[in-house]
RNA sequence: CGGGGUGUAGCUCAGCUUGGUAGAGCGCUUGGUUCGGGACCAAGAGGUCGUAGGUUCAAAUCCUGUCACCCCGACCA
């Protein structure tokens, strides 16, 4: 009792500024007393679990932060919970601050909305379907672009009510082919979603923009290093569209970005869109005839060119697609694939897919992995990367089984091409837009914004009346924030050997206050400093189990709250307690007597949410 | 959906090839010694061997079906 008045005379009034715990705007986490180690349910594991594979997978499960109930579902134990709140938090106030308004859809949606839409058909396995007890149809709702648009029809009739910006934070459901690395890729997710009606399509896009510079906000407020890349529609459609990329190793998907002379990013797109600019070099003369010579079994594009003793960048790559139903060759060098999307793109089709091996041999009449642009059949449309302009010498399909042309020039044996950039772009590629070469980086999506347009209102139906007097439908977009997924991106990018190095603003508390030993005297000098904290706004995990010091400092390690205190009898005989940033190495470990503990702790907290705080303003300016 | 793999104690796994009625480590309980980076000793609790059927005197073990889960691929807000 002694060490808390003491405390509080030397620290009257420790206010926090504007954004810090104490004083944020909007919501915030429910007031929680301090929690002790020895309530609270952490059960943490030493070794490491057999299926996990992924980093953040293996650590949560380890810090007792999830558990699988089944394929892609988990149950989120309280600190997962804690991490959830504050990301889905700090979304809140965002959007709130752009002018959203939050509400909550339902999870289990009648079909005849989707029917309306259209995706009751297009949507495929991935939308899981059930039916109610009178036999009628529903789903589990993957995303509420009819529910809202549905809502937005029936409540908002006039111009003078747009533009309006509604937005909830759910669980959603996808029925994930192959659900993986924990709940990174889980089936059931937390997801903030927005969607923004408005009358014209200058309106949109403004509120495009503002969403845009809104997620910058979020992303550096969690303290990620992300970057937002113009990204494809996918089947949600729309012409307008950037992902937030959180970078790491481990993501899945694979982007390239430019940058001018001081490392600034420049451009930045997923490989699956980025564009390639076409080579800047002479075409080069052919030397010698076209033959066709045997390449028996060899069927691939290793094996050709090892066969014939020729780069497989010499190898004429021919792939046969159906776009919007009409048999199509597109062609790339042979150590290039050929991208989908650029071929949907370069063609303005709807649907495109690869032939089946019988197919290819009916549009083209070659046997299957001899297929070439050179003597198929005729009227075939074909498409060829810029890639593959000016080269002469290269291999290609035969047409007849176990034959290849060698010798083959663009231009003098291969023409009537229409040509195209149809390539998944790789590091080195030239950027069209900046004019320097490709620099790639690996990266977790976890907000994706995009420009709807009319999609949705045109098949739903949903009009407003503007001043004019004409009913038009309402111009959308919508904006979507992985909450889940963003807190195990944020340990991809945020860990060590010993376990997580959560960025304080998305810590589950900002300080591990560690007594060793309990003794008397320590747990009176932790309880006292607990206490202080706490009045001051910040979050405790006070550890009174009684344990051994190496067991507490490895649990602490693991779960990753950015500060931790340490209070023994060793210690408290020198009349100090420790202090460490969880991203300091032991011997950093600040030695602060008795007196000043709380102010230090204040302080290093304070210094790090600002730290955060600062870099979101940075990122919207 | 194609290919591969695994289901044995709360967790990580051994046992299966060659059938004879189930084990280790971690964790948990109790007692003791320890106590500043995942301690030690002793005594315990805990398993329809995923599930259904078959073969057999006898099945965790062999056979068949089925379910679940994992990995690679295809696919994907």
């Amino acid at each position: 009792m002694f060490c808390f008045c003491f405390f509080f005379l030397i620290l009257p009034s420790w206010s926090f500024p504007p954004g810090c715990p104490a004083a944020s705007r909007g919501p915030r986490m429910c007031h929680t007393p301090p929690m002790r180690y020895t309530q609270a349910l952490i059960p943490t594991v030493k070794e490491t679990p057999a299926d996990a594979v992924v980093v953040s997978h293996r650590l949560m499960l380890r810090a007792g932060m999830i558990r699988k109930l089944a394929a892609g579902i988990y149950t989120y134990l309280p600190v997962a919970n804690r991490v959830f709140t504050k990301v889905a938090n700090i979304v809140r106030e965002e959007m709130n601050r752009a002018g959203a308004q939050e509400l909550l859809m339902p999870a289990v949606q009648p079909a005849e909305l989707w029917q309306e839409s259209g995706r009751w058909d297009q949507y495929g396995p991935e939308l899981l379907r059930l039916k109610d007890r009178k036999g009628g149809d529903f789903v589990i709702g993957p995303t509420h672009e009819e529910v809202v648009t549905a809502l937005v029809r029936d409540e908002v009739k006039s111009y003078r009510q747009l533009p309006i910006n509604l937005y909830q934070i759910q669980t959603k459901f996808r029925d994930e082919v192959r659900p993986r690395f924990g709940i990174m890729r889980g089936r059931e997710f937390i997801m903030k979603d927005a969607y923004s009606f408005h009358a014209t399509e200058e309106d949109a896009h403004r509120e495009y923009d503002n969403m845009y510079r809104t997620y910058a906000r979020i992303f550096a407020r969690c303290g990620l290093v992300f970057r937002a890349v113009e990204a494809d529609t996918g089947s949600i459609g729309g012409n307008r569209s950037h992902e937030f990329q959180v970078l790491a190793d481990s993501g899945e998907d694979a982007i390239v970005y430019t940058v001018d002379a001081n490392n600034k990013p420049t451009y930045a797109a997923n490989v699956e869109l980025a564009p390639v600019a076409p080579p800047v070099r002479a075409a080069e003369a052919p030397t010698m005839k076209t033959e066709k010579v045997p390449t028996p079994g060899k069927r691939t594009i290793e094996e050709v060119a090892g066969f014939l003793g020729v780069a497989p960048d010499r190898v004429m790559k021919a792939v046969l697609f159906l776009v919007d139903g009409k048999p199509v060759m597109a062609l790339c060098r042979g150590d290039r694939d050929v991208n989908e999307i650029k071929l949907k793109k370069a063609l303005g089709a709807e649907l495109v897919r690869m032939l089946t091996d019988d197919e290819v041999t009916i549009h083209t009449g070659a046997a299957v992995g001899f297929a070439g642009p050179l003597g198929c059949k005729p009227g075939l449309r074909v498409v060829a990367d810029h890639g593959l302009q000016g080269l002469a010498g290269l291999v290609c399909g035969g047409i007849d089984k176990d034959t290849h042309w060698v010798q083959v020039a663009v231009g003098r044996d291969v023409s009537n091409l229409e040509w195209a950039d149809l390539t998944t772009a790789r590091q080195g590629d030239l950027c069209p837009r900046t004019n320097v070469g490709y620099l790639a980086a690996r990266g977790i999506e976890v907000g994706h914004v995009f420009f709807l347009g009319t999609k949705y209102s045109k098949a739903m139906k949903a009009v407003f009346q503007g001043e004019d007097k004409v009913e038009r439908p309402y111009v959308m977009g919508c904006y979507g924030i992985g909450v889940t997924r963003t807190a195990a991106a944020a340990i991809e990018q945020n860990h060590d050997d010993d376990g997580i190095r959560w960025p304080a603003p998305i810590a589950p508390w900002h300080v591990s206050l560690v007594a060793l030993g309990t003794e008397p005297e320590t747990m009176s000098v932790a309880t006292a400093l607990v206490e202080q904290l706490e009045a001051a706004g910040l979050e405790v995990l006070f550890d009174d189990r009684d344990e051994r010091p190496g067991v507490k400092f490895k649990d602490h390690d693991l779960i990753g709250n950015p500060v931790r205190v340490a209070v023994g009898g060793k210690g408290l005989k020198e009349g100090v307690i420790e202090v460490k940033l969880r991203t300091e190495p032991k011997e950093g470990t600040r030695k602060v007597p008795v007196a000043e503990a709380a102010k230090t702790v204040i302080e290093l907290t304070r210094g790090l949410l600002e730290a955060a705080r600062k870099a979101a303003d940075a990122a919207s300016a």
